[in-house]
RNA sequence: GGCGCUAUCGUCUAGGGGUUAGGACGUCAGAUUCUCAAUCUGAAAACCCGGGUUCGAUUCCCGGUAGCGCUACCA
């Protein structure tokens, strides 16, 4: 039948975030689903608040989350005459009006209402006589152009979420469509756009709930078949309220900077107020955009829980082949400004990277706690040297096993291990007590991959030499070093 | 304040007139003993309150409460 058609319609006025961008997904998925088109459309009204670089800002975290789309990006910016031309069309149909109110006048008005009682506008333009209209408007007075809401009756619509939502007329005030410097309001905006794009399906925040009303008066005033509108619920930050600068990550970019990978953001984000049927939590894009179905998705709002994301982004990283996280790692290291100076060969990297992969959560944590695997320039955490080098004989026994390793001809993980197990056998002491303090020799870290794998990661003439650093760095910074 | 919307473990949610109210993250405990930010096993943890309908409500209805949204010449 007809082509299902939606639309993302982000504004400029600061970067993707992660409300914006699961209201970009849900979209995405729907018109997949029922292979419909997705459209990008860029709603830059507000000259003010809107900057290109952010637009490019928003298309990059689009993309960088897969979510291609089929048509635009479209600027309201561009289309500012079809706005006119649709308002005065309006006013020709006496559903709109000059208002030639300053914001002066408004604000005035507005603050001499007394406690609490509801400002709406108070329709001076609306009923002003004809003939001082024209007059006005020949002179030249700026004015807006106010949509004419009727006194009466109801406005309703069914949504595709929330179910019916009705809202008396009377409580909705003469809004403004023509701003007086001839530049829409997002009311006219959208209509005009949704209707001139053929848009089948309004998906947006639940924010705009209250606004729909009053577009559903623009649609009707100007002759326009009404598409389904499906409100999504919003994302919260952990005190419950709406997600702001205030909680910190907010946008698509600073998960992406935190070693977020897209596919992991997109699963959780989607799972923000929708279940798949069957329950799934790991869900790729693909197998979503077969199941999604909007009318599943959930009213209320939800918390945004980073923990749940680092979980399914350890998930994703864990599954990824290495010619997808080798070339991630290599941009995180540069990022973080680690050359990687210890590892000369493209299979030593890629082994380095296998062996840390299982327990890495962020592509991040491959430059912060798998630092030394990268460069020698890494430093003694002091909660593993508090933890492991408690024992004032650590040092010699360090040095010791230095001593050892670095006569062995072979370098397997077995010769390794049986060698700093003789060691602890002949000194009488546990082997986990040297197990651990060489891992902090070696890493830095008290926390790391089997101590002999990471030995053998690192090759002989590394292991040894790092012992002996931390075995001078022992003596030197006395018994004690906690 | 007005209007609108929402309400199941700490969080995301499934469910739905009779269920041991299910799963996931997190938390806690145990296992592993070479660390844990790995892995495995287990546990604790929820139907906002009050009425009504009903043989029976967490589920349906009403009210309350709480939270959120809108209340701009922002979107």
């Amino acid at each position: 039948m007809s082509e299902i058609r939606v639309r993302f319609a982000p504004s400029p006025t600061g970067y993707l975030h992660v409300g914006g961008a699961r209201t970009a997904l849900y979209n995405w998925l729907f018109a997949r689903r029922m292979n419909g088109v997705f459209i990008l459309r860029i709603e830059d009204t507000d000259a003010d608040r809107s900057k290109p670089e952010l637009t490019t800002a928003i298309l990059e975290s689009m993309e960088w989350l897969g979510l291609n789309w089929d048509e635009g990006p479209f600027h309201q910016s561009d289309r500012l005459d079809r706005y006119r031309t649709l308002a005065s069309e309006l006013e020709r149909s006496g559903h709109a009006y000059p208002c030639f109110c300053t914001p002066e006048d408004l604000q005035a008005k507005r603050s001499r209402v007394t406690g609490g009682r509801p400002w709406k506008y108070d329709g001076t333009c609306r009923n002003m006589p004809d003939e001082e209209r024209q007059m006005r408007l020949a002179a030249g007075v700026p004015h807006v152009v106010r949509f004419r809401v009727p006194e009466s009756g109801e406005t309703g619509f069914e949504d595709m979420v929330f179910g019916l939502i009705t809202v008396e007329n009377q409580e909705i005030e003469d809004f403004v469509l023509l701003r007086s410097d001839g530049q829409p309001t997002y009311h006219l905006g959208v209509v005009a756009d949704d209707m001139d794009m053929r848009v089948t399906h309004v998906v947006r925040g639940a924010d705009h709930i209250s606004n729909t009303p009053k577009q559903i008066l623009v649609y009707r005033a100007s002759g326009a078949n009404l598409p389904v509108f499906a409100h999504l619920p919003l994302i919260l930050g952990p005190d419950r309220q709406r997600l702001s600068k205030r909680h910190g990550a907010t946008s698509v970019g600073a998960y992406r900077d935190q070693g977020i990978l897209p596919e992991a953001l997109v699963n959780f984000l989607a799972l923000l107020g929708w279940t798949p049927p069957g329950g799934e939590e790991i869900l790729p894009l693909e197998a979503m955009s077969q199941q999604f179905d909007l009318a599943a998705v959930s009213k209320s709002n939800a918390v945004f829980d980073p923990e749940k994301l680092a979980w399914m982004n350890s998930q994703y990283l864990r599954a990824l082949t290495m010619d997808r996280l080798v070339p991630l790692v290599e941009a995180e290291l540069k990022l973080s400004g680690i050359e990687s100076t210890i590892i000369d060969s493209h299979p030593k990297f890629e082994e380095t990277v296998t062996m840390l992969q299982p327990r890495m959560r962020t592509l991040k944590d491959f430059s912060q706690g798998g630092r030394a695997f990268f460069t020698d320039a890494f430093e003694y955490a002091p909660d593993a040297r508090k933890k492991f080098w408690k024992d004032p004989a650590i040092a010699g026994f360090l040095q010791d096993l230095a001593g050892r390793l670095e006569k062995l001809d072979s370098f397997t993980t077995e010769i390794t291990e049986a060698t700093l197990r003789g060691l602890t056998e002949e000194n009488g002491i546990k082997a986990g007590l040297l197990i651990n303090a060489t891992r902090v020799a070696l890493t830095g870290q008290s926390v790391a991959p089997g101590l002999f794998d990471v030995m053998k990661v690192l090759g002989q003439k590394r292991t040894v030499e790092r012992l002996q650093r931390a075995g001078k760095y022992l003596r030197e910074s006395g018994a004690n070093p906690a």
